[in-house]
DNA sequence: AAGTGGTCTAGACCACTTA
DNA sequence: AAGTGGTCTAGACCACTTA
């Protein structure tokens, strides 16, 4: 059982919305039908079709029947994929690295970095451009040892976490990340050709693989020019939701 | 079948972690104890986990078993609720009314209110307050008719989501939520208690209600004071995710 | 009354882990 | 070999919608 069978129909299925096989607000083929076509059970088309609700391509409303959505604005479905979604709309996306080396984390007591049980971790440092302009500046933690590992590649032209997943292995499970606004520092402001104060966008994240945390970064991005996407369900939308006061 | 089975046991188990029934890092009972526990049936046992371990709680291993997670930081099970967590922490929320009335949408051309398809809509303007710090302006549009509606209730007491969800029975089912970094201007400023030109975090939300959208809200918050959390699982963590190009 | 999606059962088979 | 969670089936019953 390598692959799913509700798997492969939720991408069969996602692949024909993307094709615009049916348009906004149509009427998606019922559960029977689905049945019947590809010759699975109702738990499997409802497994496949839950996915894509969650992805927010159908709406499902018992007594009428399935629906398409209309896409008021880009759908999650389709927004994974930064150097996808850069790269479509004709930015020529680079990297410029500024340390890759391992570190001691006493000299960044500015970050939690005692998550990890160690006194010294890799860090990989660098700027993300669009078209030569730089647009993110990223450092990224990780164990001594997977950091090694991924400094035999070429971090210039392929992501991290693309190199860690697909040439290392390493499952990326889970991560925690916080949002915040802040005003350039020097050496920031340097790196992302703007002016010391400027306005920024911060991201912190803590990745986990196997439940145990396997790399932090934090990552800069110029303010105006860059947001960031969130997209909620049910019970999650409610006054203040996923804010967090930051204790002093 | 008002309440299913399934969200009474996730409701039940997740208590009893939260009561610390079992520490991080223990064995948790298998599906086959728990079918019998609850005497229930795979399908529902199963549901009923994995909604556990979309919220962080727990994580399952084949082969090994289910084990509860350790908690690095709060988990999103407990993060719902900005006033719930507020005042745990001992803070005093309230709000200040700045503005209630229809407006014309004509006049805030700088936010995407046409979606609505309607020319006038209800706004509802206020400064969220933490021990009578201001922490928060928002400005919140609806339809006009269900604003008339909101307005009669007390809306410096209670929040408006609540209002909404529990007395106008509005199903809030979705939003799409942005979010980034911006310099206070001279009204957001004095609102805010803030000098102009200070950074701050912008959350602008979309919410729709039975496919159509319900309401429109920009929220500006003190940067450095607060922060936005995201979590993510598996295919989601990529380079960038989450972060859009602001076109010009 | 007929059709829709939502919940649930009882049980089979699988890959993986530990012994 | 025994135990774990993951996938899937065939089918029952439910509430809700439309006619």
């Amino acid at each position: 059982m390598p692959i799913p069978l509700h798997f492969q129909i939720t991408n069969d299925l996602r692949e024909r919305l993307e094709n615009g096989e049916w348009k906004a607000g149509d009427h998606f083929p019922g559960d029977k039908e689905l049945m019947q076509v590809y010759g699975v059970s109702s738990t499997t088309i409802r497994r496949a079709l839950d996915e894509l609700v969650r992805e927010g391509w159908l709406n499902r409303r018992p007594g009428k029947g399935t629906f398409v959505k209309k896409q008021y604005v880009e759908t999650l479905g389709k927004l994974t994929g930064f150097f996808d979604q850069v790269r479509a709309k004709g930015y020529h996306p680079s990297s410029q690295l500024l340390r890759v080396s391992e570190v001691d984390i006493a000299d960044f007591e500015e970050y939690e970095l005692d998550v990890f049980n160690s006194k010294k971790l890799f860090l990989i440092e660098k700027v993300q451009m669009l078209d030569k302009e730089p647009t993110v500046l990223v450092k990224s933690f990780w164990p001594i040892e997977i950091g090694r590992q991924l400094a035999n590649y070429n971090l210039i032209q392929e992501g991290t976490y693309e190199i860690a997943k697909g040439e290392l292995g390493i499952t990326l499970e889970e991560a925690q990340q916080y949002i915040y606004a802040s005003l350039a520092t020097a050496e920031e402001a340097k790196h992302l050709g703007v002016n010391e104060g400027a306005a920024v966008m911060v991201m912190k994240r803590l990745v986990f693989s196997q439940g145990e945390p396997v790399e932090f970064s934090i990552n800069f991005y110029q303010a105006d020019k860059y947001m960031y996407r969130v997209d909620l369900k049910n019970e999650m939308i409610q006054d203040g939701n996923g804010i967090i006061v930051v204790e002093n």
